[in-house]
RNA sequence: GGGCCUAUAGCUCAGUCGGUUAGAGCGCUUCCCUGAUAAGGAAGAGGUCACUGGUUCGAAUCCAGUUAGGCCCA
């Protein structure tokens, strides 16, 4: 009996509204997924299933028979998403296939768990805003704040995991926190720096001075307001060239013109040198020098039309030097020239910009790229520094009115100048409105600031990078050398570390003097405990490299000869700590702990199979595992890399949970089930590379064209299986050994497709694999089965063979199939396979071999012509208004190959309803016959490359009748001769015919003629199958089971008594009536309810009442 | 402002090496079929392959530019 295995689902499974044709033994006709789904996701976890799915597959030597996954850990202080969703259903795809593909698949969760936005929820969670309020707290509490925050919601992200059936290893998880992982951490730093990769420098970052911290990219966005208008002194000064004009540049932050290192010119922007007064000076008359396009702007300090001494570019300028607006950093090496920069533009200013170098982003690339070491005498509270001295101990922005009179003091040669430089002058100053960042806690405008940071210097190996991505198979294939290719050539150092407390430490320590400089590096908690004497310990007196633990350990400078009595410096760390990138890109070696441990294995197992992560994270996860992989390792650090597009909402935008614009995730799996939103996600686009919007009508979608066609074949099956024998069933088994065509065409379809999926997965195109899935599920439903029916109950015949052949041959197939795509619908594969064969589990298993289904493509092949044929017909007959029921005696199909399509005429002739199918050959086909001509087809591909522009007259020629073919086979066409192979010769035939019959071309070649002639014997059997077709109804009506026998009484006009009596066993045989009788008068029979009414043959009535028998 | 991607039926998307009649699913209309299927079949309507130019005997496809959208960077 099937199901083999009735205990696979836990309760009762059926739906309520299928109580009306009954459950097959327990297998319901229409299933309710997600009850199905919660039942086989019980006996998982009861049998352990995806333990024993590793365990059954050897690992090989040295890991040879392994696939290695890695997991891109999840940030888990909120609950998944759809995006986490869909790479959960990936990273369970690959890894399921390449198991029931023979090899051991470990897969390990891992969370990521350091990092700001932690830090943030704690903040939030503790109701404060700065750093110091963080240190007042206590780094212990405030840490061990965030490590609740992290992990609060990673049971709910195992629920959500466990239910969309995704296979993975939370016992044996990784966390980013964890001591392990993180002495890993520092180990790789410590390699890196003995590689000479890593580096001090300075870092420019939007900065608080009220918060004394710097802010993320993300603080910046934060709100919307953090952008918020605001006005602010504008200056425009000129510095004294070394050629003697004053290059005028313009700024609106007077107090960086101290700290002035460059001026920035545009290479090919058009610059004016003019002559003009100085302002409050009118007998002093300089030449200045700005961007022709800006002219206008200074017409009142310059004049209208002021005279124009020299025209040049900013590459002429470039290369100059000057004399800096204020002395204090006269002498600064390679400084005070005049360079080029892109971003400079002429859409305000002068054309001309300033420079300071850490005060900027772009200010620092160039100057970095200028060999100009940043100065920053500005300090963390966001006051002037030494050398800064006339301004010392002021707020910058407070400093701007000073600066400012001290620039027009020296311009007008009387006052107080301050360090402003001899010649240097103020040509305007105003004041300027626009939308200036602030700070998002506490609303003071932000500067920014270079922040002492340490660098990974990325730039040195940034060519090897490009070398070793050229290794790595990249779906879609564009971001290898598009989006990922082009930020590894533009690679810029990489700044790894942060100013914050939540993370993996700086494993530095430097001296606390600069008269006796040291630095120490750190690797592993062995070297930490030789030089300290002891671990980092929490309070719980566990090893613990967090913060403050490691910032406790604290030794006299060995460089220092001093003793303590005399002061001697003490070597502390640097307090900052590592960017969370730098873990996450850790992830392959720091998850075994490598090179602590599991040496060998991670040898073995490097570079990873396989990775996959949404498309952003080419500047990422991607780009971290890249970057470490190829400074520590030189290899790649994953072979293969799937980057899938964006999720988007129902209507287009991005997910929000307050437009309420996608369907709750839990509502999904409730309704639909974890398999449906899989196969959703999994057709959809957007794994390669383009963005998908969620909608409920998408993910019933694929319940309708997939789950329910798979579902109801598997029903049809134990159906009728068990329905064999009177009841007694048939136990069907696994057999290829069929001869019946559709078996055999069934069969050789099967192999072709598992063979084009294992090609599919292969190439992990999960996307192609679902289509070719839905496609031959439509082949095994909607032509197989439907085709196959009638065989199904056919027991009578040599003891029912037939139907034991067709039973063994869908056994066969469905237990094929539900292997071949386990990976794909994980819990619906399960629920049948094992109902079919009692076995254990489907995800156990060998992905199918091909190799053991039969090969025949010439049947295949010919079937699908057979489909053609059956498509074509029917058309006719919609054409001639002929309903497929009324029987036609005669279908002529004329293809080159007839007689191959012999075994299949029964088939054609059954699908149409005809009585006879003739096959002729297309040259013995007769013109006059059925009015066929012969068409020429040039073929392009052929004659093109030959003819060249002639072979679009020979096209025309072919399509307007001008062509001729002679005697010899000469064939001419628009005056062009063609030669064998450029050309083919078709039959056609005129599309309409005449009275008694009807013509249709076939797709591949050939035609179609159907006998359209109805005479009185074949409208009478039109009639009687009318009649079948009412009482089969009217037994579903009557709510009897599909082998239920009936009593059945047929009343009607003379006319439809008649096809009862000559028709009498076809309708008794049909309806499984054991009791037949009819009457030529429609009153025989009352109106009532258990009577019904039905219209037939050309619009006589009948009345037919069906009663159970027995 | 820069880089990358996308633009094909009402909707969501395929489209191989450039080959002359551009496909699928969904939706719509009509008809048909139904002893598994909340189904199925057929026909029909629906296309300036975003736009402009170029290369070519021939372009949805290759090239350049334009426009619009997306992602990332600035």
């Amino acid at each position: 009996m099937f199901p083999a295995q009735p205990e696979a689902t836990s309760g009762d499974p059926a739906t309520p509204a299928n109580d009306a044709p009954g459950a097959a033994f327990g297998v319901p006709a229409s299933p309710h997924f997600p009850k199905l789904e919660e039942g086989v996701l019980a006996y998982w976890q009861q049998d352990g299933t995806f333990q024993a799915s590793i365990d059954n597959r050897p690992a090989g030597d040295h890991g040879s028979n392994e696939f290695v996954f890695y997991d891109g850990p999840p940030f888990a202080n909120g609950l998944p998403h759809y995006g986490h969703l869909l790479t959960g259903y990936v990273k369970d795809i690959v890894p399921r296939y390449e198991t029931m593909r023979g090899k051991r698949v470990e897969r390990r969760f891992g969370w990521d768990t350091h990092g700001l936005p932690a830090e943030l929820e704690a903040m939030r969670l503790n109701g404060i805003k700065t750093t110091d309020e963080i240190v007042e707290m206590g780094i212990a509490e405030f840490n061990e704040a965030c490590r609740s925050s992290v992990l609060k919601y990673t049971k709910e992200w195992q629920e959500y995991v466990t239910r969309q059936a995704r296979w993975v290893d939370f016992e044996n998880d990784y966390k980013t926190l964890n001591p392990d992982y993180m002495e890993s951490v520092i180990w790789a730093f410590k390699t890196l720096h003995d590689k000479g990769l890593v580096y001090e420098g300075f870092r420019v970052l939007p900065y608080c001075w009220n918060d004394e911290t710097p802010l993320s990219n993300h603080e910046l966005r934060m709100d919307d307001d953090v952008y918020q208008s605001r006005q602010d002194p504008a200056v425009t000064v000129g510095l004294r060239l070394n050629t003697g004009e004053l290059a005028l540049v313009w700024t609106t932050t007077p107090w960086t013109l101290p700290s002035n290192l460059a001026i920035m010119v545009g290479e090919d922007i058009d610059y004016v040198v003019i002559e003009a007064p100085v302002p409050g000076n009118p007998e002093r008359i300089e030449r200045f020098i700005l961007a022709e396009a800006r002219l206008g702007a200074y017409a009142r300090e310059l004049g209208d039309e002021p005279v124009v001494v020299e025209r040049l570019t900013g590459a002429q300028l470039a290369g100059r030097t000057y004399t800096p607006p204020f002395s204090y950093y006269l002498g600064h090496e390679n400084a005070f020239r005049v360079v080029t920069a892109e971003f400079v533009t002429t859409t305000d200013g002068t054309g001309l910009v300033h420079t300071a170098g850490a005060f900027g982003e772009d200010d620092k690339v160039v100057t970095d790229r200028e060999n100009i070491e940043a100065v920053m005498p500005v300090g963390k509270d966001g006051k002037f520094t030494a050398p800064v001295n006339d301004y010392l101990g002021q707020l910058v922005f407070d400093a701007n009115a000073p600066i400012m009179e001290h620039l027009k003091a020296a311009t007008r040669g009387e006052g107080e100048t301050g360090s402003v430089t001899e010649g240097t002058v103020l040509l305007r100053r105003e004041t300027y409105d626009h939308s200036y960042p602030h700070c998002w806690r506490c609303r003071q405008p932000l500067i920014y600031k270079g922040v002492s940071s340490w660098f990974v210097a990325v730039t040195q190996f940034k060519d090897r990078m490009v070398e070793l991505n050229e290794q790595i198979t990249w779906t879609p294939e564009h971001i290898k050398h598009g989006q990922f290719g082009k930020w590894l050539e533009n690679a810029r150092d990489w700044s790894i570390t942060r100013n914050r407390f939540w993370g993996s430490p700086v494993p530095v320590w430097k001296s606390d003097d600069e008269a006796y400089p040291r630095i120490d590096v750190y690797g592993s908690f062995e070297e930490l405990e030789r030089d300290f004497g002891r671990l980092p310990v929490n309070a719980d007196g566990e090893r613990d490299l967090h913060r403050p633990y490691v910032d406790d350990l604290v030794r006299p400078n060995p460089d220092d000869p001093r003793t303590p009595e005399e002061g001697q410096s003490m070597m502390r760390r640097v307090t900052d700590v590592l960017d969370v990138w730098f873990d996450s890109g850790s992830m392959p070696y720091a998850q075994v702990h490598y090179p602590f441990e599991n040496r060998d294995w991670f040898e073995n197992h490097y570079p990873g199979d396989f990775i996959v992560e949404y498309i952003g994270q080419t500047r990422g996860w991607f780009y971290t595992l890249h970057v470490l992989a190829t400074a520590l390792f030189d290899r790649p650090a994953f072979k293969s890399c799937i980057s899938h597009g964006i999720v988007l909402g129902s209507d287009g935008q991005k997910m929000s949970k307050s437009l309420r614009n996608y369907p709750d995730v839990n509502e999904v799996f409730d309704r639909d089930g974890a398999d449906a939103m899989r196969w959703f996600l999994m057709a959809s686009p957007i794994l390669r590379g383009g963005n998908l919007i969620v909608t409920e009508p998408g993910i019933r979608d694929g319940v309708r064209q997939v789950m329910l066609p798979l579902w109801s074949t598997w029903y049809f099956f134990s159906l009728y299986a068990n329905a064999f024998d009177g009841g007694a069933g048939y136990e069907a088994k696994w057999s290829t050994a069929s001869t019946d065509p559709l078996d055999r065409y069934l069969l050789a379809k099967l192999r072709e497709f598992v063979t084009e999926l294992q090609g599919q997965m292969d190439r992990f195109d999960i996307a192609d694999a679902c289509e070719s899935t839905r496609t031959f599920l439509d082949v095994l439903t909607n032509w197989y089965v439907r085709r196959s029916r009638d065989r199904f109950w056919d027991t009578s015949a040599q003891d029912g063979a037939v139907a034991r052949q067709a039973f063994d041959t869908l056994y066969t197939c469905l237990e094929v199939l539900t292997r071949a795509i386990a990976p794909l619908l994980p819990l619906t594969t399960e629920e049948i396979w094992r109902g079919l064969t009692g076995g254990r589990s489907v995800h156990l298993t060998d992905a199918p071999d091909p190799s053991d289904l039969p090969q025949d493509h010439a049947l295949v092949v010919q079937m699908d012509t057979a489909r053609a044929v059956c498509s074509a017909a029917s058309s006719l007959r919609k054409a001639n208004k002929l309903r497929v029921r009324l029987p036609l005696s005669d279908l002529t199909v004329v293809t080159d190959d007839a007689a191959a399509l012999q075994e299949f005429a029964p088939i054609v002739a059954d699908e149409v309803n005809v009585r006879q199918v003739s096959l002729q050959d297309a040259s013995t086909a007769q013109a006059a016959d059925y009015g066929i001509s012969q068409q020429l087809v040039v073929n392009a591909r052929a004659a093109g490359p030959r003819l060249g522009k002639e072979v679009q007259v020979a096209i025309r020629g072919s399509k307007s009748g001008d062509w001729s073919v002679t005697p010899d086979g000469d064939v001419t066409s628009g005056g062009i001769a063609l030669v064998e192979g450029e050309y083919t010769l078709e039959t056609v035939v005129a599309q309409d015919g005449d009275g008694s019959r009807a013509t249709a071309m076939l797709p591949g070649g050939g035609f179609i003629v159907l006998d359209t002639t109805v005479t009185p014997e074949l409208e009478q059997e039109g009639l009687a199958r009318d009649l079948v077709r009412a009482v089969q109804q009217a037994r579903r009506d009557a709510g009897l089971d599909v082998s239920d026998r009936i009593s059945l009484t047929i009343t009607g006009s003379a006319t439809v008594f008649e096809a009862t009596v000559t028709h009498r066993d076809l309708i008794v045989e049909e309806t499984l009536a054991t009791q037949f009788s009819s009457a030529p008068q429609l009153d025989a029979l009352p109106a009532r309810d258990d009577v019904a009414e039905a219209t037939v043959g050309e619009g006589e009535s009948a009345r037919i009442k069906v009663m159970k028998i027995g």
